[in-house]
Formats: C-alpha cells, structure tokens, sequence
DNA sequence: CTGGATCCCAGCCGATACTG
DNA sequence: CAGTATCGGCTGGGATCCAG
C-alpha cells in the first residue's frame, strides 16, 4: 500500500478515506447516482433498507466530502436532485472493482463460511 | 454494476461482500498481512486503536471468510500466526485500488470539506 | 416532497478479569 | 502468548411526528 503514511496509525489519510468508503449506505448510494440525478425519496424507495434519517445524513456527509451534488428546484412542492460530481464519479470507478470481485469470489467465500461453520459449530 | 444481482436489496453478494470491505478493521489486518503473516499481539501493537476483543472478533469473522489463515505452533507459550490466504491476497490487491483513489485525491475530499464547511458553518 | 427534531433501544466497543 | 467472559457506557440508527 503506502509506505509514505503509517495506515495502522490515525491521523493517516488513507484511514481518513477508508472511514467514509467503510459505509456501506454511502457506497450504495454513490453507485445508485451513477446513471443520472435522482430525487431524495427516490433513493430512498431504490436503496431497500435505508431510514430516511441515515438516507439524509449520509447524503449530508458525501455532500460536504464534494463526492456528490445537491440542486433545489423550486418547484412546488420543492424538488431536490442528488448526483456524481466527477470527483464522486471517479470513486464509484474505483469502487465497481470491488463490486467485481465481489461477483466473482462469492462463491468461494460462501463455501469457506461453510466449511468454518462445519468444523466448528457442530457441538453433537 | 451487475444487471444481474439489485445491488440495493437485500440478499445480494455484492451487498454482503460490501459489509466485509466495510469493516475498517477488518481492511486494516488484511493490508497488515500483506507482507507475510504476523502473530496476535503483533497485530495488536501495529493497529493502532483496535482493542484485543475487536482483533479477535475481526479475525475470526476473516478467518470464516476464507481471506485469513490461522496457524498454531506448538511452543511454550502457544504461537498463533494469521496470513492471508490466495482468496485474501486477490482482495487486498483489489483494496489497494482504493488506497490509492484516496492518496491521489485526498487533497480534493479536504478542499471540498473546507468550501463546505466555510458555506454552511458560519453564523456570523 | 424534503428533510429536521425526538425518543429510545440494540448492538458495539472499551475496560477489566480470568484461563489454557 | 492468545485468547474468552462479563459488565457497562455510548451511540448509531429505526420509528414517529412535525415543518418549510
């Protein structure tokens, strides 16, 4: 990794980007915006699981990281639009290749749970 | 993404992978382990901040994973080493791409934090 | 429609003590 | 050395109600 910062101590700016790309709704949300700007209640019908309270600090906290954009039309009722900066687009690049090898070892993670758990839960 | 998993329901693989990488922790032994396997305590003295119950925990949750390998050596006082194995090491490799997003954009995150905070902060 | 404000509980995590 | 066990505080996040 980088031998230029020490990444087991804080104050390291890889364990700085480690915490925001460590939440799990911001990645969510980051590759939900990858196809065009989508409305706050939208992503949070698209997004299965998310309350509407983490949905608004999350959007917050990638807001202020300049990873996403926020634009109040004044519609009536108000209509508010979130999407990619291209700062936000290159980190959701970067993260399609987890999500790769994510598709691609899965099996093999399912059966190492499977096998840990066989060797060691059976308590019979 | 994948058109063939809704990566924003439940029940998909790269949803699940995504609470695995979104574990700090968890990322920090496996890039600690790059080099070659490193035993419990030494762990513990290098990541700064974990506590002996997370280690153990975030260890084990790898280690069923299939990403790590736990060996115990018989010696007085017992030896255990953690390594990566060939599953773990193909990850760690994956994660480093985003080590590297965030040394090379760092400066941009924190340049955007700042306009922010200067925008909304100042009641005065 | 887009959130902010509250209440409240579950789970997490640190600290400490103990075991093989 | 390498953990497990237990307790207790703190907070993240869900549910609900309300406002612009």
């Amino acid at each position: 990794m980088s031998q230029a910062y020490d990444v087991y101590n804080d104050r390291c700016p890889t364990r700085m980007v480690l915490d925001r790309i460590a939440d799990k709704w911001a990645v969510l949300i980051l590759d939900r915006l990858q196809d065009g700007p989508v409305r706050f209640n939208h992503l949070r019908r698209d997004i299965h699981g998310i309350s509407q309270k983490v949905l608004s600090q999350t959007l917050k906290k990638i807001e202020r990281d300049g990873l996403v954009s926020r634009t109040v039309y004044a519609t009536v009722p108000v209509t508010v639009e979130y999407a990619l900066t291209p700062l936000g687009r290159t980190l959701t690049e970067t993260v399609r290749t987890l999500a790769h090898w994510a598709e691609k070892n899965m099996d093999a993670v399912l059966a190492a749970q499977q096998a840990y758990d066989a060797a060691t839960a059976p308590p019979r």
